[in-house]
DNA sequence: ACAAAAGTGTTATCGCTACACCCATGT
DNA sequence: ACATGGGTGTAGCGATAACACTTTTGT
């Protein structure tokens, strides 16, 4: 053990308020906490996200993400649901931490920590509501989004980072597509997340051996082309598939 | 558009002191910010976390991560850094951020967010140092940990499942290594990390065809078998591999 | 007839698994 | 001599990539 040092507040916490240490516990508790929400569609081909336009300075006109301040008695994961409840009327759907943000100037109005949650929405169930907060709910292609207000884009693309590896390993893609889709619907979907090209008959031939999906027997209808045959993700059989040790990838 | 609902508070936000809300934008700012540092090192092929023992009231005597209040004015990454800094007087060591933890009711004296870090260092370029906050700083091994302060197990488990995640897609495990090692402790290191079994020979091969590894021409001494033959891990190599497309895996 | 996407089959290759075996060092 | 881990070679299997080809729909 070398250096004794005592500047320490950790302590404190424990003592809480004891003459030792110089600056007083109260002084530490001026942060606020708010939650933004990264709620990602997959629509017309392509992967979307929902953003809000800004009615108030700062950043007035300026799309952002969905967020709002955390009340000081209410779990943080509760208020990421309710923003994405308030906003899409969605209810039971996972919303995923991916990252905090803690820069000190990040926020004008004082020192706001966020936190980023990610959801992948099915846009078929989604109903755009408006709000106090959100006059303006409209889709952005993520391929070109725009500047966005705060810090937010910087938060969008960690989420889409984190969004690429983990749609890899885990079969989160299907909350994207409707419940019946065809096989080239969902090449198409990893096609743009991944950012790459699959070959067609070896991607049919992975996600099929892989057992997942049910096959509906329906076939789409109304395209101007041959009809894809319509299958849904079959969460009973990962979930067994799940028990014999069985990961998914790719 | 549906409901128009009246009741969030990122428009106050915005109008800061709108007579229109009822809350005041103050009753926001009721946060104290934390970090919570996961600190691993590899002794004596097992993965340790690195703990301190609690001097204080609530938890007094029990093991707990090093963790600090953020200051005010304090970046959230640099309060980490600092705090593995007080800790062990490691500099530059990349501390990632894994997980937020928001529960209402996590800490007694208040609302405290905390974030947690975690980093892989060298066990061999570790002093350890006392402080205010920890008189008692030891190595526990990850396979049997005790019960830890407040959340603290959870956050532990937490960042350990994101490092088995990461380990497998990034050259990581090679922070927890002295600057030369042999295949054999390198071997060890994954499969207490990732709690497998690799065949000797597959791992090898898999591992030199990476061409990650520089050899260093030294072999090991003063072992009751075979020496091993010493690598370092060739991080130039990687960062131009990296440029050609490629990805490191597992 | 044509465009466009669905859907299938074949082949060659690469990587991984399993397993057998030899080597060098300290006790 | 033996225990211990270092280090290597090979045969077989399975997954993947590349590519060519057929099928079914709407216009």
């Amino acid at each position: 053990m070398a250096v004794k040092k005592e500047n320490s507040i950790e302590k404190v916490l424990g003592h809480q308020f004891s003459a030792f240490y110089k600056i007083p516990i109260d002084n530490f508790f001026q942060f606020a906490l708010s939650v933004d929400c990264v709620i990602l569609g997959y629509d017309e081909d392509t992967l979307k996200l929902l953003a809000i336009e800004r009615g108030a300075e700062p950043h007035m006109r300026k799309k952002a993400l969905p967020g709002d301040l955390v009340y000081p008695n209410e779990d943080m994961d509760l208020a990421a649901s309710r923003v994405l409840n308030e906003l899409t009327s969605l209810d039971d759907v996972n919303m995923t931490q991916f990252h905090s943000y803690g820069q000190v100037d990040r926020h004008p109005v004082g020192r706001v920590i966020t936190v980023g949650y990610y959801s992948l929405i099915n846009v078929d169930q989604y109903e755009p509501l408006a709000n106090s907060w959100a006059d303006n709910v409209s889709w952005l292609d993520v391929k070109s989004l725009p500047e966005l207000a705060f810090d937010h884009n910087e938060i969008v693309n960690e989420a889409l980072r984190s969004l690429k590896q983990r749609v890899r390993l885990q079969p989160i893609g299907f909350k994207l597509l409707p419940k019946q889709f065809t096989l080239g619907q969902m090449q198409n979907l990893y096609e743009s997340i991944l950012d790459v090209n699959f070959d067609k008959a070896n991607f049919r031939k992975k996600i099929l051996g892989m057992n997942l999906l049910k096959d509906s027997g329906k076939l789409q209808s109304d395209v101007p082309h041959r009809p894809g045959r319509l299958y849904s993700f079959n969460k009973d059989a990962y979930e067994s598939l799940l028990q014999t040790g069985y990961t998914f990838e790719l």
